[in-house]
DNA sequence: CGTTCAAGAATTGCATACAATGCGGAATGT
DNA sequence: ACATTCCGCATTGTATGCAATTCTTGAACG
């Protein structure tokens, strides 16, 4: 179940699962069984499993008695899972170097990057190039490791990949930022597609590492009360 | 709830989970709601909320309308486990390792180690001390891990740790490798002490890799059928 | 004015009932 | 004899009701 959980079914787990990740229901809010419920159209009991599975998922937090909430990452967690991203994503990208990218992966990677450099060029509103470059790269990085061979890794990185929207607030932006992202994923495309897995790997640590930088210090940042 | 898996509280979830890791329940084995229900004196409704957790921790395997049966893993999938195996302690032990180990925990740490040596002296019966070895790693592990700082790695681990023993039939025993694997954890053991992190972080990757190299062939292994 | 306690409201935990689905075996036709 | 259809049983999916717990609110008291 949570191996398909990338997969959008009309299930109330995927649901509510999209709810969360997209920002419709923001980090910290507190869930009650019965609003979901109605608002979904559906009974409590299916949505109190997939409020646990939830759980399971870290996507929100739960305690016993007292319900669920959104889970609220500390700037302190979300280095955790950047540090957890370096180490699994790393080693994904290796693999799929050393195992080869079919043709056709390697074509809608292209597209991919191209329909990023449409995107620069545009000239877009700063905000909405932000939005539909972070599409574009959630996109890039999972189609890359898709191959990898390694199912149970995969699942590991959807963990620490599929996270709320939110979190973006704890991250400088801007234009010349995500340029340097958008070419550091033209470098390691290349270098996978080059057969140079300890190249791609390399690159790919240093590019989360890059992203980890990014986090604005924990003074700075206005965090919700709890 | 997840991040918590590894606390053994009376709750239904908890105790499904350990008949299912210590092979009461043995791999691909049906699981029916009611039956699991009134063995644990308690409705289907709890039952089935536990289910889906286990499902999502990947301890049984869920197909809609059809139910649950215990994971049955493959060769193969107990190989990709491996393999992030190596990946997540290495850099666990590397992660403690840099930061020291807490002089109550390598006390405990050391403890468990002299436990094993006294297993090996005692001459048990070599099932006896397979088991008692078994028990005896996998509280090394967990333990010498714990302090790395990291909750998300540290989960990830449980993750990939926490498997049924029936896999142990993949792979061959014999004392010597017994004592081969005991003494690998003595010298991981003594590099974190000594704040050797990147040699402890090898050591493990050796360590496990070995274990790995243990896995007896496919074609030798008979599978349940399915 | 602040603190404490209690009663009511809101919410979760669990059990039960019923509907929907899937599976197997018997009956039927070729 | 074999394939096919249909019926009945076993099991899962969902809704609802009630008990247990927690939270809230407000009044009484220091």
């Amino acid at each position: 179940m949570a191996a398909l959980s990338h997969i959008h079914d009309g299930t109330a787990y995927s649901r509510i699962r999209q709810m969360i990740l997209s920002g419709d229901l923001a980090m910290g809010t507190r869930i009650i069984e019965t609003r979901i419920a109605e608002h979904l159209g559906q009974s409590r009991t299916p949505i109190r499993e997939a409020l646990r599975l939830l759980a399971s998922d870290g996507l929100v937090v739960f305690e016993p008695n007292r319900g669920y909430e959104v889970v609220c990452y500390t700037p302190a967690d979300v280095r955790e899972i950047y540090s957890c991203r370096v180490l699994l994503e790393s080693e994904a990208v290796r693999l799929v170097a050393d195992r080869g990218l079919s043709p056709e992966r390697a074509a809608s990677l292209e597209a991919l990057l191209d329909e990023a450099d449409a995107a620069f060029a545009a000239e877009l509103a700063p905000e909405i190039l932000r939005q539909q470059f972070l599409a574009v790269n959630n996109q890039f990085h999972q189609l890359l490791y898709a191959g990898c061979g390694n199912e149970m890794l995969l699942s590991m990185i959807r963990k620490v990949t599929d996270i709320p929207v939110g979190i973006r607030h704890y991250f400088r932006f801007s234009d010349d930022l995500l340029a340097g992202s958008h070419a550091a994923h033209r470098k390691i495309f290349q270098a996978t597609v080059n057969r140079q897995p300890e190249r791609a790997s390399a690159l790919m640590r240093e590019h989360i590492w890059t992203a980890k930088d990014r986090m604005i210090d924990p003074s700075e940042v206005a965090m919700p009360t709890h």
